[in-house]
DNA sequence: CCTCTCTAAGTACGGTGTACGTAGAAGTGC
DNA sequence: GCACTTCTACGTACACCGTACTTAGAGAGG
């Protein structure tokens, strides 16, 4: 993991909080440490160096939140889990994950930051692209949880970053304006992270689910009111299965046509 | 949210065995009338004219739930308040939604249902696809969970194949095969929750929010680390701000474009 | 040294989904 | 009519959740 060092140069001063004004030696009495805290946990520095040294490192704690979603899913990730695991008090979690949306935000990090790029893109941009999706990809497949939360919330984190500054690089050679580049890097996460959600509701679900889906659909177009649907699956039953890797470089070379061939 | 496999552990009744077998007429008593039911919503009948009329429609929960998550956030949509909106016992609620999963199948399709589509496409692909992406990004303005929920959890309600047929009979005329189109329905749609969600967080959140936004990417940039990304977000800051109905447009044509061009 | 700030941990509260059991209403077959 | 079955309604109870608050102690800066 090539991360080096996430970022956290300058947060620590986060003027907002002015409480470093001696004489007065009465703060309202309810500010331990994390009154003003910022909401972003990329704000928050991991370590502050003044008291004693934290027995756990943003690392660990991600490892270890990630350990329990990949066992057992998403929803078994919770504050006392991953305290447990690491050995620590419930609440001690706290101190490094103000609120457990942050836990989530690390486990997403660390796992992009699986994500093997080359040091530079080659300048075949189309190339680069799909090296990256493609690495997005077999994340998504190792963590199934991954699809679904990049979905949910934007990350940000370091590694995140690196993954952006790959993808802009690749697309430095085009004519297209900032604006339009963040929207693609965006378009193409967002079409990677569905194509694994679509893929591990396809292929992880059991097979009564599998049977319950056919029974439905198979009822919906027996009531004939749905013509063009039933063409549509009667052909792509009838067709080659048609393997997963294939389907989505198909959809994604759609996209990154799209993509290459707009002059802005 | 989707969830790998939740897997209740309760102890007392070991899940595993398959007590739906007919000969048997006497189960150990705990079979109360759903234990084999299907697991997706949409394959129980609303009214199966046995017992006492229902005293609640589906489109009346749905309507209940849609209503407190428009108000207060999907997070405020329990079990509880949904059946206390309905002025019903929290456990009645459960005879009409066996888990809290189908309530948010019931809130989506019924969502769904508010996209005005003509009767039948014009013939001109483009304008019926972008006239079905337009409605959905209005559905999901209205109701700021929806993109969301739409994300994480493939929908097939009768409102939701209405939609599909639409969108593929608005593609008969092309040569695509039958799972070419269903790829692109699902990217189209995801296209657009994505666009409704990205739009949500970038207008909705607090300026305490944005503020802390800005000191995070200020800071992110001053490293020096990212020169394509700080490149990017000044370019892209520079340029005229292109208001959110533009710049879906600009989107929503790239990927049409790459729809309708595709030969398979 | 003292002092200040940090970390660690426990306890407790209000909320959640939902399993289970009971009571009664409305259809069906005799 | 009758039983019988199948449904609805709902209260109680449980395990678990996120996290506010609190106390105790560790380690660096003066």
């Amino acid at each position: 993991m090539p991360s080096g060092r996430p970022a956290s140069d300058k947060p620590a001063s986060d003027g907002t909080q002015p409480d470093r004004t001696p004489p007065d030696r009465t703060p309202p009495a309810k500010t331990p440490s994390a009154r003003g805290a910022p909401g972003m946990i990329w704000l928050r520095p991991e370590r502050s160096g003044r008291g004693p040294e934290p027995a756990h490192s943003r690392a660990a704690i991600a490892a270890a939140a990630i350990a329990l979603a990949d066992a057992d899913g998403l929803d078994a990730v919770s504050m006392r889990k991953v305290a447990a695991a690491l050995g620590a008090g419930t609440m001690s979690l706290y101190n490094y994950v103000p609120k457990k949306e942050h836990l989530f935000d690390l486990m997403l990090d660390a796992a992009v930051g699986e994500f093997v790029l080359p040091a530079e893109p080659s300048g075949e941009a189309r190339a680069d692209l799909a090296r990256f999706a493609g690495e997005a990809l077999a994340a998504m497949r190792r963590h199934p949880w991954m699809a679904g939360l990049a979905l949910s919330r934007p990350s940000m984190g370091p590694n995140a970053l690196r993954c952006t500054e790959f993808f802009l690089r690749a697309l430095a050679g085009t004519p297209l304006g900032g604006g339009a580049k963040m929207e693609m890097f965006a378009q193409l996460n967002g079409f990677v992270c569905q194509f694994a959600e679509f893929e591990r509701n396809a292929g992880g679900a059991t097979a009564e689910w599998h049977a319950e889906l056919v029974t439905y659909l198979g009822g919906v177009i027996a009531t004939g009111r749905y013509p063009y649907l039933a063409a549509t699956l009667a052909d792509s039953a009838g067709s080659a299965p048609l393997d997963a890797d294939r389907a989505f470089e198909r959809s994604l070379n759609r996209l990154l046509s799209a993509f290459l061939t707009a002059r802005e």
